[in-house]
DNA sequence: CTCCAGGGGGCCA
DNA sequence: TGGCCCCATGGA
């Protein structure tokens, strides 16, 4: 296949999926939008985006949508309030583990006027009990803008229709390297791609 | 009733 | 490495 072709065929068809940022700031005035972006890729695990939704309002509400309160709030709270998207207690326990290491990091305050622009590297994120390749990869391109593509299931699925067969069935990394190396490095470009294909992949 | 969503960890051969 | 099983809610 050739990933750009299909990339233009799939936003003809679809248009731009608005994936993350999903406001700049304005919806939630205070907080940094970037740190709801990780919570997000840490909820949304295999879970419908519907349900990760009442999560995050709950958050918001709670003011718990920064790394500090997050890592300071009794885990059983975190846990009634997240409850909606699913995995509850463990994705408590994730966000826990990536609250501590942004704010060990000094890389989030939670104030809008102190937004991160230290950006982690990938196997930093990897180390964290619950953050695999996928949300890894994720919380680099949509909370940092950094250039990498995300791959999930629907993106091998999309392989295998172009006759990829092969390939849909490859290492992670390899299917990554595959779509980086046939792509121009734009992020803008990845983050839409990756949207796209999982749109292609719910209508089936 | 079953199936599955914007996955990942643990375990075992 | 690769294949299972488990985690859990809510909508179709």
């Amino acid at each position: 296949m050739f990933p750009n072709k299909v990339y233009q065929e799939l936003f003809k068809e679809f248009g731009s999926q608005h994936w993350w940022p999903k406001h700049k700031g304005k919806k939630r005035p205070g907080f940094d939008p970037h740190f709801e972006i990780i919570v997000g890729t840490v909820l949304t695990q295999n879970t419908a985006w519907k349900n990760v939704k009442k999560a995050i309002e709950c958050l918001y509400e709670k003011n718990l949508l920064d790394a500090e309160s997050i890592f300071a709030v009794p885990i059983k709270k975190l846990e009634i309030c997240i409850k909606s998207s699913g995995y509850y207690r463990q994705k408590a326990k994730k966000l826990k583990i990536v609250a501590k290491f942004f704010s060990e990091n000094n890389a989030y305050h939670g104030r809008s006027s102190k937004i991160c622009t230290k950006i982690p590297t990938r196997s930093q994120l990897l180390a964290l009990w619950g953050i695999g390749r996928e949300t890894a990869d994720s919380i680099l391109l949509y909370a940092f803008n950094h250039p990498i593509f995300v791959v999930d299931a629907y993106t091998r699925r999309l392989l295998a229709a172009h006759g990829q067969k092969k390939l849909a069935k490859a290492d992670y990394d390899k299917i990554r390297e595959y779509f980086e190396s046939q792509l121009p490095r734009d992020y803008k470009l990845f983050n839409e791609y990756h949207a796209l294909i999982v749109r292609w992949g719910k209508e089936k």
